[in-house]
DNA sequence: ATTTTTAATGGACGATCGTTCATTGTCAAT
DNA sequence: ATTGACAATGAACGATCGTCCATTAAAAAT
């Protein structure tokens, strides 16, 4: 038994009860913030009410999260990091017919994983402080660009080889924009919101911006080759 | 002059100095609560900033508001009042010609007088609290939809007399969201925000969504009469 | 000239804010 | 069984919050 003293302890602790119920409260108090924020807006977010939404004590917060600013930063990462996962994971195994892959990219958009009001009206809160919080500016810009580059490529793909790229450039702006102000359209009106009509705008939408695609790149002849 | 007296003294003081001075006050409370939301996000606006930013008095601002929170629902007021009648002014001697009258909405919204960053900022900053604060809901919900019914019926003239109305409906959605997702864009990045681009984005998108209703609308052949 | 009315001031109030820290509870190692 | 390490607690702190109100200043009415 005195040999193990040698061990050097080696503070791999990680995986005992002890460390799962430490993240485990980490969690819950993420969670409690953003459904804080949700109902009471950032102005009304206080330590006081996100421990009573975490039914968890005072002081947990200050030991997992430094401060109440750090708090909201951390939410910030963790929403973003969850959104990023969520998203590649729903598109993973999709082929490769840009057509088709466009529609999956807007489906996965307003799926309910990704998009509802709670999570929402966060986004839309930490959105509206980025430039008080400079730290989270990162986690709440537009939702990342690695969309911009996939609808790109889509419009790209989907416009024949031809395309001009100002007219696919501009058209996967308005998509994402489109998008965004989707989002906002939720926020101000969770119980009006319908989702399936919002997909089939963004469709209509992606459809018109490829025939607007195929007329800045010149000509209809040779623009539908393989439809 | 004692017969004065009769007079109900008609309380019509009016347009008297003290009145002008009054609500010129009210204003710089209003402009000085805007620009510390700006600045400091909604979470850090407080009496003491709106106080030290408008120079005046402390006592003020419960003279002319009865809370801070009611001074924030009045800023909400005042903001879209203003926005609705910058909008009307601008786009009021645009002729009828539905193409252009679109070109000139999209061009309207995001001209310095109704888009800058200040302002935007304080949009968002509200509108993220508008469930924690539903007084505000009426004035920050998507600037209004008198905007909805003139592109709808913009998009319905430039597409000819029998263009579908659910495809003319989606298209002005397509369009109004995509603003909103522009201001989004500017707000988090307002250094690199082009507004040229971005009303180029619109107009493409605009003529790609007139296809898109013509396409939807049935045939081309007789979409095109007077093109 | 005097009174009345109203705008404006800013010090002071209690409440609540975010944070700290001495203490307690709970496992793992000895 | 005892010890050491760390998670967890919540009472208490000073700071700042939004608000109130006694007081002053200034204009209007008499």
């Amino acid at each position: 038994m005195a040999a193990d003293r040698t061990k050097p302890v080696s503070r791999a602790n990680v995986g005992t009860k002890r460390v799962v119920d430490k993240s485990a409260h980490r969690l819950a108090l993420l969670d409690a913030t953003a459904c804080v924020i949700a109902q009471h807006g950032i102005s009304g977010t206080t330590i006081s009410r996100i421990q009573e939404a975490s039914g968890l004590s005072r002081g947990l917060i200050h030991l997992h999260f430094q401060s109440k600013d750090n708090l909201i930063a951390e939410l910030a990462r963790h929403l973003d990091a969850e959104y990023q996962s969520s998203r590649k994971l729903a598109i993973a195994d999709v082929g490769t017919d840009p057509k088709a892959r466009l529609r999956e990219i807007i489906r996965v958009e307003f799926s309910t994983r990704i998009l509802n009001p709670g999570t929402n009206a966060v986004w839309m809160a930490l959105r509206s402080e980025c430039h008080a919080r400079r730290e989270i500016l990162r986690d709440v810009d537009t939702r990342d660009w690695s969309i911009y580059r996939e609808i790109f490529s889509c419009f790209s793909a989907m416009s024949g080889p031809a395309s001009d790229p100002v007219a696919c450039r501009r058209a996967t702006l308005a998509l994402m924009t489109m998008l965004e102000g989707l989002f906002t359209d939720l926020h101000l009106h969770p119980d009006n919101f319908n989702r399936d009509e919002a997909v089939k705008v963004c469709l209509f939408a992606a459809d018109a911006l490829e025939l607007g695609i195929r007329q800045a790149s010149g000509g209809w002849k040779e623009a539908q080759p393989e439809d």
